[in-house]
Parts: structure tokens; C-alpha cells; sequence
DNA sequence: CAGAATCCCGTTGGATACTG
DNA sequence: CAGTATCCAACGGGATTCTG
């Protein structure tokens, strides 16, 4: 009798090859401020660059720059400059985007529900260390 | 008539100091070794050092170590000793991380039907600044 | 076998100053 | 306002060597 099967993501289609390139883009997208971001623009629909660095709370410019160039090429997000001075730019999720927020949002539930548990277990870890 | 809420993640109880936990929590375990070895432990259900350091193709055993070190501190992942000669340590999650791992998993269905979007995005966006 | 320790280099990322 | 450019410190992480 077989053990049910854990691995959920293991669709019919999934092959080595494409497990490295889904490996990859969770590489790349699993980063503390592009979750950051895109959690922020589901809630807030688009906001200008000087929103999102204040509501980004700790990101420097230059990495709330480097994040949204990269959720832009991954066309998660899309940037929209109205030629007016003083500039004004706004960031809003794609489809693509608010997918993936969707997606993530299972983690969020998760971890709202369990950083309690995880910081118990940090604590007993570290006791334990120094008895 | 107001639109509908997308932040999916905001309970009731939520709070700018939980939000805080929280979002640290994701920065911690949003690690791409992290994620590949949930991954491969939730396939696997209980394996060793070396077979792990093997399935995870690419991770160097300094970043293995590292890794599941941080799961063990987090409660996520166990680690049992077998008194023998030669030594035998066997890795393996617990219910927290199991539930980690089912969060995770619709990031992962995510990934895998989108890798491909996202691939011709970044084509288009790149092929945009060569213009 | 399962790691700990060390060395070392590349990347990350913050602070600051400057521009259209 | 919305960036770009530059400099520099810190950290990540690989390769290698050593131990119980």
C-alpha cells in the first residue's frame, strides 16, 4: 500500500528541467521587499514612487528602485509616468501580479497564524543551548 | 459603493506591531534554500544529511548546515541523532513546517503555470531597452 | 558520515550626493 | 518628485581542511 503523496506541486506537466526554472523563479521572487511591495500595492491599487517608500517602511531608495525594475521586467507590476513636472509615477500590480499575491497570501495566514509557535520554538532552541 | 478588499492577509487581529513579526517572519523563511529543502523534506518525509545534501542540488554543505540549523530553531524541521558508527542524522519536518509547506504550495502552483508569462515578460522588457 | 572551522571573494545594500 | 551615480561596509556563501 503506498503512502499518499506529499508533494503537492508535482503536476503531470513538471519535469526536471522546469522544476530548476520554477526553483529559480522562486528564487527570485521569495525576497523580503518584493513581498514587501507586492503585499502593499494589493492593498493600496497604485501608489507613487514617494508613497510606496514611506509605506516600505526601512527600504532605502535604492532598493525600492532595484525591486520595482525587477517586478516590472517580471511584468508583475507595471509603471506609468505621467509627463508632468514635478514627475509623477505609479506602480499598480498586473494580473500576473495580483496573482501571485493571491498565491503568497496563503504564507501570510500562515505565518499571522504561527509566529507565535515559531518564536516559542526560538526561545526552547536557545534555552537549550545553554544548559 | 466602496471596492472590494484585496488584502487578503488583513485579519481582525492584526496589528502594525504583528505586521511587523510577520513581515519579518516571511524576510526569514522567504530563503531560497529555505524553501528547496521544505520542498525536498516534503516529498521525502525523513532523510539524511547526505541525501539531502544531494537532492538539493547546487547548496554547498556549509549552506546546508546553515539552513537546517535555522529550521531546527524555528520548529520547523527535526533533527534525530542515531548513536552509532558511523553517525547518522536524520532530518525531518514537523506539523509547523508541514503547514509551511502546504502554504507554500500554492506558490509554487503559481510559479509553475506562470514560469512561462513571466519568461516572455522579461523577453519583451528586455527587448524594450534595446529600442 | 556529519559536521565545525577557516579563508576569501563577490554581491548586497546603506548613505550620500547629484540631476532632469 | 523620481530617480541615477558613487563609494564603502557588511554579509553571504563557496572551497577547502580538519575532527569525533
Amino acid at each position: 500500500m503506498e503512502k499518499p503523496a506529499r508533494a503537492l506541486r508535482h503536476y503531470p506537466e513538471t519535469s526536471p528541467e522546469i522544476d530548476r526554472l520554477v526553483m529559480q523563479l522562486i528564487g527570485r521572487i521569495a525576497d523580503k521587499w518584493t513581498m514587501m511591495v507586492i503585499e502593499i500595492l494589493t492593498e493600496k491599487e497604485a501608489l507613487r514612487f514617494g508613497e510606496l517608500s514611506r509605506a516600505c517602511e526601512g527600504i532605502s531608495q535604492k532598493m525600492l528602485t532595484q525591486t520595482l525594475r525587477a517586478l516590472e521586467r517580471d511584468g508583475l507590476v507595471t509603471r506609468t509616468v505621467f509627463p508632468v513636472i514635478p514627475p509623477k509615477v505609479v506602480y499598480s500590480l498586473t494580473d500576473l501580479g495580483l496573482g501571485l499575491s493571491e498565491a503568497f497570501c496563503g504564507v501570510w495566514i500562515w505565518a499571522l497564524k504561527n509566529h507565535e509557535n515559531i518564536h516559542h520554538a526560538r526561545e526552547a532552541y536557545d534555552a537549550a543551548l545553554l544548559k
